[in-house]
DNA sequence: TATGTTTGTTCAAACGATTGAATAGATTGT
DNA sequence: ACAATCTATTCAATCGTTTGAACAAACATA
């Protein structure tokens, strides 16, 4: 069973007695080879079971076809999915994916960079980790003049290409949502202000309110790692606020499924006495009770475009200096953790 | 900013009047080269930036230490939990994971492995797609001599390394949990049985009623996707049966939600009247209420050892002939969905 | 001093595929 | 019939790194 030497170019000539220049350029159709050449040449590679060696063309080509993605982690709706667009787009234009994670560690997102970077890759499409402040492994990606594509989360100081959704819009739309609902102390459980997409939700949150005229009070704005344990722990302590609020809303729905486990242990009515929204349309969001409304984030589009984009830039080598910042809009998704009129039914 | 020429090993050796092999064999510690020039070389491949061209040096050593794992889905706690595991054990090792997934789909599946093996992988590490019956594709990664580690979802035709639980008796251990709790008419939704830990688990549900002396009937069992549209359709027609059942094994926790979806819809009470097993330990089964009981699957064990096994087979080339099969513990989770004497206290 | 050993480096041939230039043979034009 | 053109193929260099063999110089041994 074992054919433990692989066949090459070399073999198939041998075998039709003619050179492995030949066989290369009948195998991709140059028009200088003939029909019956060609045709013979493509039934011995079969024959052979004859694999071409990727290695080999990359580094004769300086092009290896390779594009790697960095995600803070495959385990997750948004993540996954992009993932899977960003594939298929890409291998219809023959590029294979490198999927990568980050677990949303700062050294590991490291190591992927420059594992990628070693495997040679036409290019890089990546999300940062929650933990990342210093830009340098990014900018190394730059230098080496390899095309880097983020989505969802990048910086505004790193001069790439950006696909995501427009975070303060976004959050914006959800506290206008929570005000006609009613509500009137909306407290937020955020991300570290220093993601700039954490940051714009915190702005986009604050300029809602002040628009609304309702409170901006700092003992209602909590930034975390939105993890569920932050959402509990946050729940917790706004819950034993003087003046609890009457809505809240977190920045990603792990915050907000933690907050809503603190809610039902401590029998509070949802969404009547506190309201909740969550961000990012996990699946879980939708399976349990109450049903948490949250932001879809688009992940098919931000996927698809993302791999445009990296197209984009591999393909129009003039159009070097443009920068492409890509915002697609996304959707509030109102389910019964802060839908009080359903409750009229 | 733009580098746009890569430093290699001619370009250091120019810089220090030395050849580049001596270049090469300074990089890689060789011990016939002096410590003096090791230390210059290495002194100016970091002042210009070097980055070693892993397709040269793969290509020359005929070794890629690229790892291909191919899973059905990454967005999934189980495969992603194995993925996560298998990286962190083989990048201790100077290997680099690619991580492609299948969606359950076998020409999907057909690509992903013909794209490894063009990357020239020095091994693979995959858990079959729901769809896939013929094994022709991964007999093609053995003819190439490529090491090949199946997990979870692995076929016993296809000779290779293999890790997994025991479905048998991890099934065998839901049926005698159910009849603890007084249940009489136990049903199971499972996966086809063209599929070998599918077919074991009904096997084990089967020799478990048989070993209880509880009655097997056909109407109470059921093959499909394992998708809650399929655990909810099932759940539906088992509920119109003229003698429902009063317990239901699901071999997955999406279809074990879907019925528990039809369930709750239909204010069916759980587990008093219909007692509820899942299968995965999946995330949301311990975040829904009432949390399903489910088989926790070792995800970590299972991708530190499928890790491991390929390092066995690349580093002992001698051990070719022997097979490895090994079966790790799994762990039956008992929640509230199945848990009567709970509801007691 | 001749001989053997050690040390540090260079040489040259790979790995497999690609590609522009060179070449030989067939075909066309005048 | 002789040059010009076209066709199908071969030649040879190249991508960047690795590695065993070769080599020269320095050193130790007898």
């Amino acid at each position: 069973m074992e054919n433990k030497k692989k066949t090459t170019i070399k073999d198939i000539a041998k075998a039709l007695n003619i050179t492995p220049s030949a066989v290369s350029k009948a195998l991709s159709d140059h028009p200088r080879i003939s029909d019956k050449t060609k045709k013979a040449v493509k039934k011995v590679a079969k024959t052979l079971n004859y694999q071409p060696n990727h290695l080999a063309s990359a580094l004769r080509k300086g092009k290896s076809n390779l594009v790697g993605v960095i995600v803070p982690r495959a385990n997750s709706n948004f993540f996954s999915s992009v993932v899977e667009k960003i594939e298929e787009r890409l291998s219809k234009e023959g590029y294979n994916v490198i999927i990568t994670q980050s677990n949303e560690s700062f050294s590991k997102e490291c190591k992927n960079i420059e594992s990628l970077l070693y495997t040679q890759v036409d290019g890089i499409i990546a999300s940062m980790a929650n933990e990342t402040t210093v830009l340098d492994h990014y900018e190394n990606i730059k230098s080496k003049g390899v095309p880097l594509i983020m989505f969802d989360r990048g910086e505004d100081t790193l001069e790439v290409d950006y696909v995501g959704i427009d975070d303060y819009n976004s959050s914006f739309a959800v506290v206008e949502h929570l005000k006609n609902q009613g509500c009137k102390r909306i407290a937020h459980i955020g991300g570290y202000s220093h993601t700039r997409i954490y940051k714009n939700r915190i702005i986009g949150y604050k300029e809602a309110l002040e628009s609304f005229n309702l409170p901006i009070e700092n003992e209602l704005i909590h930034e975390c790692n939105l993890t569920i344990e932050d959402g509990r722990r946050i729940m917790q302590q706004l819950l034993e606020l003087p003046k609890p609020p009457d809505a809240v809303f977190a920045a990603s729905d792990f915050a907000a499924l933690g907050a809503l486990q603190i809610l039902e242990e401590n029998n509070i009515a949802i969404p009547n006495d506190i309201a909740l929204v969550g961000f990012s349309n996990e699946t879980f969001t939708s399976l349990i009770k109450p049903s948490i409304s949250t932001v879809n984030q688009r992940s098919e589009r931000i996927g698809t475009l993302a791999a445009e984009t990296f197209l984009k830039r591999v393909n129009d080598t003039n159009w070097k200096p443009k920068l492409n910042k890509i915002i697609v809009d996304s959707e509030l998704i109102i389910r019964d953790s802060s839908n009080k009129s359903k409750l009229l039914d």
